[in-house]
RNA sequence: GGUCGCGUAGCUCAGCUGGAUAGAGCAUCUGCCUUCUAAGCAGACGGUCAUAGGUUCGAAUCCUAUCGCGAUCACCA
């Protein structure tokens, strides 16, 4: 049974025997780090109850009514208004013995339920960026976090497909590229086509800053550019099904496909499933259809169908165009209700949308509860905030967004150089190989965004955010490393003395490594990989501090010896666990 | 203007459903490489938790107002 309970319940049952108290749910809490114990009962509550005076003596009477019925209790003291408990060593070694060979320890057993995660959902006319990373990052460890609670989990993404700005790249490539290809140029398929949108762009501006010399006004002059007239009427005949854009525009969708897949590799995420926009938004108007039939949505007089949601404290919402094409909303309804069908028994969904879209989420949900969907109550927005650079926030028109791909091998380059100048290194004439400069690299960076609440934004310098030392990916993966070598050196198993007096440190780290079941369970909660690396850090921390000030092997006793390996070993399997959650790979060798 | 989010050390961030003297890392300064890897350890310095009220035995945490920053309120996605 787990301690806390059990002292909650020990304790109310013997506050209401003897005071004759009735209590809520005895709070049961951590013991600070400055004072002695492991669990705190806090008695300041009975003031209402009992005189001030005679709190202290309440706290003696509830304490030696703890070590008496549990032996799991070895102490107690009093500050203030807290009882601190200590815990017996014998309890700490029990457990250590009962989750060493637990290679789920802190997973939930499966519960069936299936969950689907849509992330990263690019556009199809520019490679990814910073912000996708975050997005990526934070869905994928969800994803994990949600499996690691026992659901099953299906990763998906929906890709804009279609649209005004993929026609703006068809129309550059056809214009300017004379046949030229990713292969030709060998260039990441990604880039190539991104390439051409800012060509789009560039021609766009010129040919408008010549309307205006004409005398147009700008607003007009942009929309009217030849260049712009062209993309509109690519549009139109993507819509009217023109066989030779719609070659050109799967063409070039597969180029971009292709640099993406390369990125996801790199970012390590994967997708059990992708959905089109160019699918989906046919069945968005089906339910448009359906929803009017019902009345849940009505038509205005230019024909354009709207949904009314003043009552429920929100706005009027668009869902068809009066010329009867669809909008952002209608996609998504329909994305919706296709994933439902695909998956079926779906218990909740998650989108991982940056927070600029809260207010789409909400009418979303709200609508597809309108219609009559059961599972709308089960579908949560993972929002989270924008990634701001010191110089302020990227915009694709300045030139300020940072690519993925360029940030990741520039943060390999750069791990690599800092690695080439330790001294470890210099000394003996060796280096790692690429494989972990490319960990550790991502490490830092996976670590760096994940660390951060999700909802909060993140201030991102490519040149000097992301640090090797202190809280770090690389530092969680250098302590894990190091274990490893102590392992290595150990091959045996060591028998467990339960009789074993544990000091402070060894105290320290077996308290981080029993809350571990808490802390998976709080991230999901939560949903917050962020509580996992932090929670992971802490015990990093903790045992590095007993690591390097005692000696793990060799030590005074045979006991401290095999109790000091169970914990790295234990250690060790925590950190695994809480870097898969994150997706952070471990390296072999630093 | 309406709605939503954020404001904690010089900087980047923790702080779980209200609990003890508000915690880390970076930066600055002091020690520690003959022990298992110094990408480390031990320590110093650094705070009016935006501001003002309120609830409470107790508030960074909950409520209200104000200020500051951001997002959003499109027949864009």
């Amino acid at each position: 049974m787990d301690i806390k309970s059990e002292i909650s319940g020990l304790v109310s049952s013997f506050i209401k025997k003897n005071y004759n108290i009735e209590t809520d749910l005895i709070d049961v809490q951590l013991t600070r780090k400055e004072f002695q114990g492991d669990l705190t009962v806090v008695l300041f509550p009975f003031y209402k109850k009992i005189e001030k005076n005679k709190i202290k003596s309440l706290g003696e009477s509830v304490g030696d009514f703890l070590i008496k019925s549990s032996n799991n209790i070895s102490n107690y003291n009093i500050v203030g208004g807290f009882l601190n408990i200590q815990i017996s060593d014998s309890y700490y070694l029990n457990f250590l013995k009962s989750i060493i060979n637990d290679r789920n320890y802190g997973k939930s057993k499966n519960s069936k339920d299936k969950f689907i995660v849509e992330f990263s959902s690019p556009n199809t006319n520019k490679p990814l960026h910073l912000g996708h990373i975050r997005n990526n990052l934070l869905g994928h460890s969800i994803s994990k976090i949600l499996e690691a609670n026992g659901k099953e989990v299906k990763n998906v993404q929906i890709i804009n497909d279609r649209g005004i700005h993929i026609c703006k790249s068809m129309v550059a490539w056809t214009k300017f590229s004379n046949g030229k290809t990713p292969e030709s140029e060998n260039v990441k398929g990604d880039k190539f086509v991104g390439d051409y949108y800012i060509l789009f762009d560039k021609v766009h501006n010129q040919q408008i800053d010549d309307l205006v010399k004409s005398g147009l006004d700008r607003d007009e002059a942009s929309e009217n550019t030849e260049i712009m007239i062209s993309a509109k009427e690519e549009l139109s005949k993507w819509e009217k099904n023109d066989k030779s854009t719609r070659e050109l525009w799967k063409k070039m969708n597969s180029w971009v496909y292709e640099g993406f897949e390369k990125t996801y590799d790199l970012l390590g995420v994967s997708f059990d499933k992708n959905y089109y926009e160019s699918d989906t938004y046919i069945l968005g108007k089906e339910i448009i259809k359906h929803g009017l039939k019902s009345k849940v949505f009505y038509k205005n007089k230019d024909t354009s169908v709207w949904i009314d949601l003043k009552d429920e404290g929100l706005d009027k919402k668009l869902l068809l165009r009066s010329d009867g094409t669809s909008v952002y909303m209608t996609q998504d309804l329909g994305t919706a209700v296709q994933r439902i069908s695909d998956y079926k028994n779906v218990n909740g969904m998650i989108y991982t949308v940056g927070n600029e879209q809260d207010y789409h989420f909400k009418v979303l949900f709200k609508i597809l509860k309108r219609l009559g969907y059961k599972w709308a109550d089960n579908l949560y927005h993972l929002s989270y905030g924008m990634v701001d650079l010191p110089s302020g926030k990227m915009k694709s028109r300045e030139g300020t967004v940072v690519d993925a791909d360029d940030l990741i091998f520039s943060l390999i380059d750069r791990v690599k150089e800092t690695s080439e100048n330790l001294d470890k290194f210099k000394m003996n004439n060796s280096s790692l190989d690429y494989e972990e400069y490319r960990k550790i690299a991502l490490g830092a960076l996976k670590y760096y965004i994940l660390k951060v609440d999700p909802k909060k934004n993140i201030l991102f310098n490519p040149e000097e955010s992301i640090d090797l030392n202190g809280n770090t990916g690389p530092f969680i993966q250098y302590t894990y490393v190091r274990i490893q070598s102590i392992l290595k050196k150990v091959n045996k198993e060591n028998e467990l003395n339960i009789e074993y007096n544990l000091n402070e440190k060894e105290r320290e780290v077996l308290k981080v490594i029993y809350e571990f079941p808490t802390v998976v369970k709080n991230s999901y909660k939560e949903l917050s990989p962020a509580i996992i690396a932090n929670y992971l850090y802490e015990l990093v921390k903790g045992f590095n501090s007993l690591y390097q000030n005692l000696n793990i092997l060799n030590s005074e006793s045979k006991d401290s010896t095999s109790v000091r390996i169970l914990i790295s070993k234990k250690t060790s399997d925590i950190i695994e666990s809480c870097c898969e959650l994150l997706g952070i790979e471990l390296p072999n060798k630093m």
